[in-house]
DNA sequence: TTTAATTGCGTGATTACTCAGGCATAAAGG
DNA sequence: CCTTTATGCCTGAGTAATCACGCAATTAAA
Protein backbone atom coordinates (compact mmCIF):
# COMPACT_ATOMS: atom_id res chain seq x y z
CA UNK A 1 0.00 0.00 0.00
CA UNK A 2 3.17 2.28 -0.35
CA UNK A 3 6.09 3.09 -2.20
CA UNK A 4 8.01 0.30 -2.28
CA UNK A 5 12.15 0.48 -1.89
CA UNK A 6 13.71 0.06 -4.95
CA UNK A 7 16.45 -2.86 -5.45
CA UNK A 8 18.20 -0.32 -7.77
CA UNK A 9 19.17 1.99 -5.31
CA UNK A 10 19.98 -0.82 -2.79
CA UNK A 11 22.41 -1.67 -5.23
CA UNK A 12 23.12 1.61 -6.25
CA UNK A 13 24.53 2.68 -2.88
CA UNK A 14 26.53 -0.59 -2.01
CA UNK A 15 28.06 -0.13 -5.54
CA UNK A 16 28.62 3.12 -5.03
CA UNK A 17 30.30 2.86 -1.32
CA UNK A 18 32.89 0.21 -3.42
CA UNK A 19 33.78 2.98 -5.72
CA UNK A 20 34.54 5.43 -2.94
CA UNK A 21 36.05 3.43 -0.12
CA UNK A 22 38.17 1.52 -2.73
CA UNK A 23 39.50 4.81 -3.36
CA UNK A 24 39.26 7.06 -0.22
CA UNK A 25 39.32 4.00 2.41
CA UNK A 26 37.44 3.42 4.92
CA UNK A 27 37.97 5.85 7.44
CA UNK A 28 37.78 8.33 5.07
CA UNK A 29 34.56 8.13 3.11
CA UNK A 30 31.65 10.17 4.84
CA UNK A 31 28.34 8.74 4.56
CA UNK A 32 27.65 11.83 2.30
CA UNK A 33 29.91 10.42 -0.42
CA UNK A 34 28.88 7.66 -0.22
CA UNK A 35 24.77 9.01 -1.10
CA UNK A 36 26.32 11.76 -3.24
CA UNK A 37 28.28 9.00 -5.25
CA UNK A 38 25.17 6.65 -5.50
CA UNK A 39 22.78 9.61 -6.80
CA UNK A 40 20.26 9.32 -3.67
CA UNK A 41 19.84 12.04 -0.48
CA UNK A 42 21.64 11.71 2.40
CA UNK A 43 18.44 10.49 4.18
CA UNK A 44 17.84 8.19 2.13
CA UNK A 45 21.38 6.05 2.38
CA UNK A 46 19.57 5.62 6.14
CA UNK A 47 16.11 4.10 4.69
CA UNK A 48 18.07 0.98 2.83
CA UNK A 49 20.51 1.12 6.01
CA UNK A 50 19.88 1.55 9.51
CA UNK A 51 23.53 2.52 10.34
CA UNK A 52 26.68 3.53 8.63
CA UNK A 53 27.60 0.12 10.41
CA UNK A 54 24.77 -1.38 8.90
CA UNK A 55 25.87 -0.24 5.69
CA UNK A 56 29.31 -2.00 5.88
CA UNK A 57 28.05 -5.00 7.27
CA UNK A 58 25.75 -5.84 4.18
CA UNK A 59 28.56 -4.57 1.72
CA UNK A 60 31.00 -7.32 3.32
CA UNK A 61 28.56 -9.98 2.72
CA UNK A 62 27.54 -8.80 -0.37
CA UNK A 63 31.42 -9.01 -1.63
CA UNK A 64 32.13 -12.48 0.01
CA UNK A 65 28.30 -13.83 -1.77
CA UNK A 66 30.02 -13.08 -5.07
CA UNK A 67 33.38 -14.38 -4.43
CA UNK A 68 31.53 -17.60 -4.00
CA UNK A 69 29.54 -17.41 -6.83
CA UNK A 70 32.43 -16.76 -8.70
CA UNK A 71 33.88 -20.08 -7.54
CA UNK A 72 31.25 -22.22 -7.25
CA UNK A 73 30.27 -21.77 -10.85
CA UNK A 74 30.95 -23.85 -13.26
CA UNK A 75 32.78 -26.63 -10.59
CA UNK A 76 34.62 -29.26 -12.41
CA UNK A 77 32.48 -31.96 -9.81
CA UNK A 78 34.19 -34.78 -11.74
CA UNK A 79 37.71 -33.66 -12.67
CA UNK A 80 40.72 -34.84 -10.46
CA UNK A 81 41.05 -33.11 -7.07
CA UNK A 82 44.49 -31.43 -8.25
CA UNK A 83 42.11 -30.14 -11.21
CA UNK A 84 39.44 -28.71 -8.40
CA UNK A 85 41.65 -27.53 -6.41
CA UNK A 86 43.31 -25.58 -9.32
CA UNK A 87 39.67 -24.31 -10.51
CA UNK A 88 38.97 -22.79 -7.23
CA UNK A 89 42.62 -20.87 -7.32
CA UNK A 90 41.83 -19.59 -10.35
CA UNK A 91 38.36 -18.45 -10.18
CA UNK A 92 39.44 -17.00 -6.99
CA UNK A 93 42.84 -15.39 -7.86
CA UNK A 94 40.62 -14.19 -11.27
CA UNK A 95 38.18 -12.35 -9.49
CA UNK A 96 40.56 -10.05 -7.43
CA UNK A 97 42.46 -9.19 -10.51
CA UNK A 98 38.69 -8.30 -12.56
CA UNK A 99 37.35 -6.81 -9.58
CA UNK A 100 40.47 -4.52 -7.71
CA UNK A 101 38.16 -2.47 -6.09
CA UNK A 102 35.98 -5.25 -4.57
CA UNK A 103 39.75 -6.59 -3.61
CA UNK A 104 40.68 -3.01 -2.14
CA UNK A 105 37.23 -2.77 0.01
CA UNK A 106 37.73 -6.14 1.16
CA UNK A 107 41.27 -5.83 2.44
CA UNK A 108 39.99 -2.88 4.61
CA UNK A 109 37.11 -4.92 5.87
CA UNK A 110 39.00 -7.38 6.84
CA UNK A 111 40.80 -5.65 9.87
CA UNK A 112 37.64 -3.00 10.42
CA UNK A 113 36.20 -2.93 13.44
CA UNK A 114 32.84 -2.35 12.50
CA UNK A 115 32.33 -6.17 10.67
CA UNK A 116 30.60 -8.21 13.60
CA UNK A 117 31.35 -11.82 14.38
CA UNK A 118 28.24 -12.60 13.34
CA UNK A 119 28.61 -11.00 10.24
CA UNK A 120 31.81 -12.85 9.59
CA UNK A 121 30.30 -15.85 9.96
CA UNK A 122 27.37 -15.44 7.53
CA UNK A 123 30.21 -14.33 5.16
CA UNK A 124 32.03 -17.84 5.62
CA UNK A 125 28.61 -20.41 5.03
CA UNK A 126 29.07 -19.83 0.85
CA UNK A 127 31.80 -21.64 1.50
CA UNK A 128 31.11 -24.87 3.03
CA UNK A 129 31.04 -26.11 -0.64
CA UNK A 130 35.08 -25.41 -0.64
CA UNK A 131 36.00 -26.81 2.77
CA UNK A 132 34.12 -29.73 2.01
CA UNK A 133 36.42 -30.31 -1.05
CA UNK A 134 39.75 -29.59 1.01
CA UNK A 135 37.69 -32.36 3.65
CA UNK A 136 37.73 -35.00 1.03
CA UNK A 137 40.59 -34.19 -0.08
CA UNK A 138 42.71 -34.44 3.49
CA UNK A 139 40.50 -38.16 3.90
CA UNK A 140 41.78 -39.44 0.75
CA UNK A 141 45.09 -38.73 1.28
CA UNK A 142 45.76 -36.55 -1.69
CA UNK A 143 46.02 -33.65 1.15
CA UNK A 144 48.05 -34.01 4.28
CA UNK A 145 46.70 -34.19 6.97
CA UNK A 146 46.46 -30.37 8.32
CA UNK A 147 43.59 -28.74 9.95
CA UNK A 148 41.07 -27.79 7.09
CA UNK A 149 40.45 -24.14 8.43
CA UNK A 150 44.56 -24.04 8.28
CA UNK A 151 44.57 -25.18 4.67
CA UNK A 152 41.71 -22.62 4.02
CA UNK A 153 43.35 -19.94 6.01
CA UNK A 154 46.77 -20.64 4.33
CA UNK A 155 44.90 -20.71 0.58
CA UNK A 156 43.16 -17.45 1.07
CA UNK A 157 46.46 -15.65 2.39
CA UNK A 158 48.73 -16.87 -0.71
CA UNK A 159 46.41 -15.68 -3.00
CA UNK A 160 46.21 -12.80 -1.20
CA UNK A 161 49.67 -12.42 -2.40
CA UNK A 162 49.14 -13.62 -5.52
CA UNK A 163 46.46 -11.29 -6.54
CA UNK A 164 48.68 -8.17 -5.34
CA UNK A 165 51.50 -9.50 -7.69
CA UNK A 166 49.05 -9.69 -10.44
CA UNK A 167 47.84 -6.33 -10.25
CA UNK A 168 51.33 -5.12 -9.79
CA UNK A 169 52.90 -6.78 -12.55
CA UNK A 170 49.69 -7.39 -14.90
CA UNK A 171 52.38 -8.42 -17.70
CA UNK A 172 53.45 -11.25 -15.53
CA UNK A 173 49.96 -12.09 -14.27
CA UNK A 174 49.03 -15.70 -15.65
CA UNK A 175 52.63 -16.53 -14.86
CA UNK A 176 52.15 -15.62 -10.90
CA UNK A 177 48.87 -17.07 -11.00
CA UNK A 178 50.07 -20.32 -11.57
CA UNK A 179 52.87 -19.98 -9.35
CA UNK A 180 51.08 -19.11 -6.66
CA UNK A 181 49.03 -22.30 -7.28
CA UNK A 182 52.15 -24.26 -7.76
CA UNK A 183 53.17 -23.03 -4.14
CA UNK A 184 49.88 -23.61 -2.35
CA UNK A 185 49.88 -27.22 -3.52
CA UNK A 186 53.46 -28.23 -3.34
CA UNK A 187 52.91 -26.93 0.43
CA UNK A 188 49.77 -28.77 1.25
CA UNK A 189 49.89 -31.75 -1.43
CA UNK A 190 51.00 -35.16 0.01
CA UNK A 191 54.46 -36.15 -1.77
CA UNK A 192 54.81 -39.94 -2.35
CA UNK B 1 69.66 26.28 26.69
CA UNK B 2 66.35 24.72 27.52
CA UNK B 3 64.17 21.76 28.41
CA UNK B 4 64.88 18.84 26.30
CA UNK B 5 62.28 16.40 24.41
CA UNK B 6 61.73 13.40 27.05
CA UNK B 7 62.93 9.98 25.29
CA UNK B 8 59.99 8.27 27.51
CA UNK B 9 57.33 10.23 26.92
CA UNK B 10 58.41 9.54 23.07
CA UNK B 11 58.33 6.00 23.96
CA UNK B 12 55.26 6.13 26.32
CA UNK B 13 53.36 7.23 23.87
CA UNK B 14 54.36 4.81 21.17
CA UNK B 15 53.28 2.13 23.60
CA UNK B 16 50.28 3.33 24.55
CA UNK B 17 49.29 3.94 20.88
CA UNK B 18 49.88 0.43 20.15
CA UNK B 19 47.55 -0.71 23.64
CA UNK B 20 44.64 2.06 22.72
CA UNK B 21 44.56 0.97 18.85
CA UNK B 22 44.95 -2.74 19.17
CA UNK B 23 42.14 -2.44 21.63
CA UNK B 24 39.86 0.20 19.95
CA UNK B 25 41.02 -0.01 16.04
CA UNK B 26 42.59 3.05 14.29
CA UNK B 27 39.70 4.74 12.75
CA UNK B 28 38.27 4.70 16.90
CA UNK B 29 41.01 6.22 18.83
CA UNK B 30 41.39 9.93 18.70
CA UNK B 31 44.33 11.76 20.16
CA UNK B 32 43.39 12.14 23.33
CA UNK B 33 42.87 8.67 24.16
CA UNK B 34 46.27 8.18 23.06
CA UNK B 35 47.68 10.48 25.02
CA UNK B 36 45.32 9.91 28.21
CA UNK B 37 46.77 6.38 27.82
CA UNK B 38 50.61 7.83 27.32
CA UNK B 39 49.89 10.07 30.70
CA UNK B 40 50.92 13.45 29.17
CA UNK B 41 48.83 16.42 28.17
CA UNK B 42 46.80 16.45 24.13
CA UNK B 43 49.09 19.40 23.30
CA UNK B 44 52.13 17.04 24.61
CA UNK B 45 51.47 14.34 21.85
CA UNK B 46 51.78 17.05 19.07
CA UNK B 47 54.87 18.36 20.52
CA UNK B 48 56.52 14.70 19.62
CA UNK B 49 54.34 13.73 16.55
CA UNK B 50 53.26 17.00 14.22
CA UNK B 51 49.85 15.57 13.40
CA UNK B 52 47.80 11.92 14.13
CA UNK B 53 49.26 10.59 10.38
CA UNK B 54 52.48 11.40 11.94
CA UNK B 55 51.97 9.77 14.69
CA UNK B 56 50.80 5.96 13.17
CA UNK B 57 53.47 6.79 10.26
CA UNK B 58 56.33 6.66 13.53
CA UNK B 59 54.49 4.08 14.74
CA UNK B 60 54.76 1.87 11.81
CA UNK B 61 58.22 2.08 11.36
CA UNK B 62 58.67 1.54 15.30
CA UNK B 63 56.58 -2.08 14.70
CA UNK B 64 58.75 -2.86 11.49
CA UNK B 65 61.88 -2.19 12.56
CA UNK B 66 61.10 -4.12 16.09
CA UNK B 67 60.31 -7.03 13.48
CA UNK B 68 63.48 -6.86 11.77
CA UNK B 69 65.69 -6.56 15.17
CA UNK B 70 63.89 -9.97 16.12
CA UNK B 71 64.73 -11.61 13.07
CA UNK B 72 68.11 -10.37 13.07
CA UNK B 73 69.61 -11.06 16.43
CA UNK B 74 71.73 -14.24 17.04
CA UNK B 75 71.18 -15.46 12.96
CA UNK B 76 72.82 -18.89 12.66
CA UNK B 77 75.08 -17.41 9.55
CA UNK B 78 76.98 -20.49 8.81
CA UNK B 79 73.77 -22.88 9.33
CA UNK B 80 72.48 -24.68 6.15
CA UNK B 81 69.88 -22.75 4.13
CA UNK B 82 67.32 -24.16 4.96
CA UNK B 83 67.97 -24.19 8.92
CA UNK B 84 68.73 -20.14 8.40
CA UNK B 85 65.19 -19.83 6.49
CA UNK B 86 63.02 -21.93 9.49
CA UNK B 87 64.86 -19.43 12.31
CA UNK B 88 63.67 -16.68 10.02
CA UNK B 89 60.37 -18.38 10.29
CA UNK B 90 60.70 -19.06 13.80
CA UNK B 91 61.62 -15.52 14.89
CA UNK B 92 58.97 -13.96 12.56
CA UNK B 93 56.05 -16.00 14.06
CA UNK B 94 57.21 -15.93 17.44
CA UNK B 95 57.21 -12.42 17.62
CA UNK B 96 53.45 -12.31 16.67
CA UNK B 97 52.30 -14.01 19.23
CA UNK B 98 54.83 -12.78 21.83
CA UNK B 99 53.40 -9.11 20.89
CA UNK B 100 49.56 -10.09 19.65
CA UNK B 101 48.99 -6.01 20.27
CA UNK B 102 51.50 -5.24 17.90
CA UNK B 103 50.45 -7.52 15.43
CA UNK B 104 46.96 -6.08 15.41
CA UNK B 105 48.16 -3.18 15.19
CA UNK B 106 49.92 -3.99 12.17
CA UNK B 107 47.03 -5.72 10.98
CA UNK B 108 45.23 -1.96 10.96
CA UNK B 109 48.35 -0.37 9.42
CA UNK B 110 48.91 -2.23 6.56
CA UNK B 111 45.71 -1.44 4.85
CA UNK B 112 45.61 2.36 6.68
CA UNK B 113 45.68 4.72 4.12
CA UNK B 114 47.64 7.27 6.47
CA UNK B 115 51.02 5.31 5.96
CA UNK B 116 52.85 6.62 2.99
CA UNK B 117 54.81 4.99 0.48
CA UNK B 118 57.67 6.63 1.88
CA UNK B 119 57.20 5.04 5.36
CA UNK B 120 56.16 1.51 3.17
CA UNK B 121 59.52 2.02 1.47
CA UNK B 122 61.68 2.38 4.54
CA UNK B 123 60.17 -0.15 6.71
CA UNK B 124 61.44 -2.54 4.27
CA UNK B 125 64.91 -1.35 4.46
CA UNK B 126 65.89 -3.29 7.64
CA UNK B 127 64.60 -6.56 5.85
CA UNK B 128 67.38 -6.44 3.10
CA UNK B 129 69.76 -8.75 4.76
CA UNK B 130 66.49 -11.33 4.88
CA UNK B 131 65.91 -10.53 1.32
CA UNK B 132 69.66 -10.96 0.05
CA UNK B 133 68.78 -14.98 1.73
CA UNK B 134 66.49 -15.09 -0.41
CA UNK B 135 68.21 -14.33 -3.48
CA UNK B 136 71.55 -16.33 -2.42
CA UNK B 137 68.82 -19.28 -1.78
CA UNK B 138 67.41 -18.96 -5.39
CA UNK B 139 70.81 -18.66 -6.74
CA UNK B 140 71.78 -21.62 -5.50
CA UNK B 141 68.79 -23.82 -6.85
CA UNK B 142 67.82 -24.55 -3.20
CA UNK B 143 64.84 -22.76 -3.80
CA UNK B 144 62.42 -22.24 -7.08
CA UNK B 145 63.45 -19.94 -9.15
CA UNK B 146 60.79 -17.46 -8.41
CA UNK B 147 60.53 -13.36 -7.88
CA UNK B 148 61.87 -13.09 -4.36
CA UNK B 149 59.80 -10.08 -3.64
CA UNK B 150 56.88 -12.77 -4.67
CA UNK B 151 58.72 -15.65 -2.40
CA UNK B 152 58.77 -12.90 0.51
CA UNK B 153 55.35 -12.12 0.15
CA UNK B 154 54.26 -15.80 0.13
CA UNK B 155 56.42 -15.68 3.39
CA UNK B 156 55.32 -13.11 5.03
CA UNK B 157 51.45 -13.90 4.35
CA UNK B 158 51.72 -17.34 4.99
CA UNK B 159 53.23 -16.47 8.49
CA UNK B 160 50.29 -14.25 8.96
CA UNK B 161 47.95 -17.10 8.62
CA UNK B 162 50.04 -19.30 10.78
CA UNK B 163 50.21 -16.48 13.49
CA UNK B 164 46.47 -16.04 13.39
CA UNK B 165 46.06 -20.58 13.68
CA UNK B 166 48.30 -20.03 16.85
CA UNK B 167 46.81 -17.14 18.41
CA UNK B 168 43.46 -19.09 18.44
CA UNK B 169 44.94 -22.54 19.54
CA UNK B 170 47.77 -21.85 21.37
CA UNK B 171 47.76 -25.38 22.49
CA UNK B 172 48.79 -26.26 19.02
CA UNK B 173 50.85 -23.45 18.51
CA UNK B 174 54.06 -25.15 17.93
CA UNK B 175 52.24 -27.26 15.57
CA UNK B 176 51.03 -24.47 13.08
CA UNK B 177 54.33 -22.87 13.68
CA UNK B 178 55.58 -26.19 12.02
CA UNK B 179 52.78 -27.12 9.56
CA UNK B 180 53.03 -23.34 8.13
CA UNK B 181 57.06 -23.55 8.04
CA UNK B 182 56.86 -27.09 6.00
CA UNK B 183 53.96 -25.40 3.44
CA UNK B 184 56.20 -22.68 3.14
CA UNK B 185 59.15 -24.98 2.85
CA UNK B 186 57.49 -27.50 -0.01
CA UNK B 187 56.09 -24.62 -1.79
CA UNK B 188 59.19 -22.92 -2.66
CA UNK B 189 62.27 -25.14 -2.51
CA UNK B 190 63.43 -26.83 -5.30
CA UNK B 191 61.92 -30.25 -5.44
CA UNK B 192 65.16 -32.99 -6.97
C1' DT C 1 68.07 34.15 32.28
C1' DT C 2 66.75 31.96 28.14
C1' DT C 3 64.64 28.67 25.60
C1' DA C 4 61.55 25.20 24.68
C1' DA C 5 58.61 21.65 26.71
C1' DT C 6 54.15 21.20 29.02
C1' DT C 7 49.38 21.96 29.99
C1' DG C 8 44.46 21.69 28.98
C1' DC C 9 40.87 24.48 27.43
C1' DG C 10 39.20 26.68 23.10
C1' DT C 11 37.80 26.22 18.28
C1' DG C 12 36.63 25.33 13.70
C1' DA C 13 35.69 21.55 10.89
C1' DT C 14 33.65 17.26 10.11
C1' DT C 15 30.15 13.82 10.41
C1' DA C 16 26.44 10.34 11.46
C1' DC C 17 21.99 10.67 11.79
C1' DT C 18 17.15 13.17 12.25
C1' DC C 19 12.92 15.08 10.86
C1' DA C 20 9.11 17.69 8.79
C1' DG C 21 7.11 18.31 4.53
C1' DG C 22 6.40 16.52 -0.08
C1' DC C 23 5.44 12.87 -3.14
C1' DA C 24 4.94 8.22 -5.47
C1' DT C 25 2.81 3.94 -5.22
C1' DA C 26 -0.30 0.08 -4.26
C1' DA C 27 -4.55 -1.41 -2.81
C1' DA C 28 -9.59 -0.49 -2.01
C1' DG C 29 -13.86 1.17 -3.68
C1' DG C 30 -16.81 2.72 -7.12
C1' DC D 1 -10.73 2.16 -15.53
C1' DC D 2 -10.60 5.98 -12.52
C1' DT D 3 -10.48 8.03 -7.92
C1' DT D 4 -9.34 7.89 -3.33
C1' DT D 5 -6.52 7.06 0.45
C1' DA D 6 -3.18 5.14 3.39
C1' DT D 7 1.45 4.08 3.70
C1' DG D 8 6.05 4.83 3.79
C1' DC D 9 9.83 6.38 0.64
C1' DC D 10 12.47 10.69 -0.62
C1' DT D 11 14.73 15.01 0.36
C1' DG D 12 18.26 18.08 2.32
C1' DA D 13 18.85 21.43 5.72
C1' DG D 14 19.55 21.04 10.62
C1' DT D 15 21.85 19.22 14.96
C1' DA D 16 24.48 17.41 18.46
C1' DA D 17 28.64 15.15 19.11
C1' DT D 18 33.33 14.32 18.22
C1' DC D 19 37.96 15.37 17.13
C1' DA D 20 42.53 17.13 15.51
C1' DC D 21 45.01 20.72 16.51
C1' DG D 22 46.13 25.80 18.24
C1' DC D 23 47.53 28.69 21.74
C1' DA D 24 48.59 31.55 25.90
C1' DA D 25 50.20 30.82 30.24
C1' DT D 26 53.28 28.11 33.06
C1' DT D 27 57.20 25.40 34.26
C1' DA D 28 61.58 23.15 34.06
C1' DA D 29 66.06 22.34 32.21
C1' DA D 30 70.51 24.37 30.71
Amino acid sequence: MARPRSVDKHAAILDAAIQVIAQRGLAATPTSAISKAAGVAEGTLFTYFKTKDALVNALYLHIKGEMADAMVADFPHHAAMRQQLQYVWDCFVRWGVAHPEKKQVMDQLKTAAAITADTRQAAAAPFVAIEQLFRTSVAHGVLRDYPVAFIWACMASLADATMNAMAREPDAAQAYRQMGFDILWNGIAQGN
